[in-house]
DNA sequence: CTGTATCCCAGCGGATACTG
DNA sequence: CAGTATCCGCTGGGATACAG
């Protein structure tokens, strides 16, 4: 697949392999995986409050305070959250205090962490105020990115990559 | 699954170092990395034709069509994303055609590469239809996924991250 | 402390019609 | 082909008040 060349403004950035003439076939419904992931975590309030139980936030006040949403927003959203399994509500017990509920990342919502990662590491590219919060390697010290992979190993540059479409059928194998 | 300290619910998934007694300070106005990221591409229109633009897309038709988009919002989303310096519009020449313009990919836009993948990624864990389109390394054709590394080069899994707050005034080093 | 209930507004996005 | 203009419904999110 040869595909050597600087992908300059008169070529696609992503090189095209497979076949696209059936591309228009895939556009509507829930094909696209982006846009199934859109639905679960598209709105602010859902990314944000992922962020705080990243940080380590738990328990709502703290989740709610924190983001800056209202209640009534930060509630409708948890609530969502954890219907769509992302979030757990479990009972909590303080030594001398009485029990209480807090939200914890289950195992599908911890499979963001690149995501919120990847997001993360890109508004800090931006201009803006220096400072705030980050999300570093405990052990070195080192803030984190979020980096491109095949899933036979290797690293992969935009250059690298070439859209095409999947069969029906054909199973999407994830290593 | 690894990771032997399980993140049970008694503890934060993520660890805390650093002073979080600050950690309120920041809460608000231009200092989370991830709300910057959401003011530009934090629609469903703005991430569905940033992610054709990254399948190889480029007129305004074709963007427009596949992603299902209505023409008046997707002419008014990428004004906004050529405003924001993630798309370029430049004139193209095809030969026995008169000439067009079409959309193309900014170094910054390029750099939301691993965002995308980390969503269509996370999308294709989801229950759905099988199909669509997906990217793939061109070279050995496997598709790809987004990991979470450190500047030094490590990769870290979310047991091993950890949140902190940044000075002020120190600067976010990007390697 | 952890929410629910109402009211309200701005923005997203669809549909349709129209322009160069 | 590449948009603009207008209208309109839906929902995200803020504010305030109330409840277990």
């Amino acid at each position: 697949m040869a595909h050597t060349q600087e992908p300059t403004a008169d070529r696609p950035v992503v090189s095209r392999i497979g076949r696209f003439a059936d591309r228009d076939a895939f556009t509507a419904e829930g094909w696209c995986k982006l846009e199934r992931t859109l639905e679960l975590v598209g709105t602010r309030s859902a990314m944000i409050l992922l962020r705080e139980a990243f940080y380590g936030g738990r328990r709502f006040d703290e989740l709610a305070r924190r983001t800056g949403l209202s209640d009534a927003v930060a509630a409708k959203r948890l609530k969502q959250l954890v219907d769509d399994g992302l979030l757990r509500q479990q009972p909590y017990q303080e030594p001398g205090s009485r029990t209480r509920q807090e939200y914890v990342l289950t195992e599908r919502g911890r499979t963001l962490f690149p995501v919120v990662v990847a997001m993360m590491s890109w508004g800090a590219t931006l201009e803006g105020r220096e400072g705030g919060v980050e999300l570093v390697h405990a052990e070195c010290g080192e803030p984190l990115t979020a980096v491109v992979r095949c899933a036979a190993g290797h690293d992969v540059g935009i250059e690298d990559a070439a859209a095409q479409t999947i069969r029906e059928g054909r199973k999407a194998r994830r290593s």
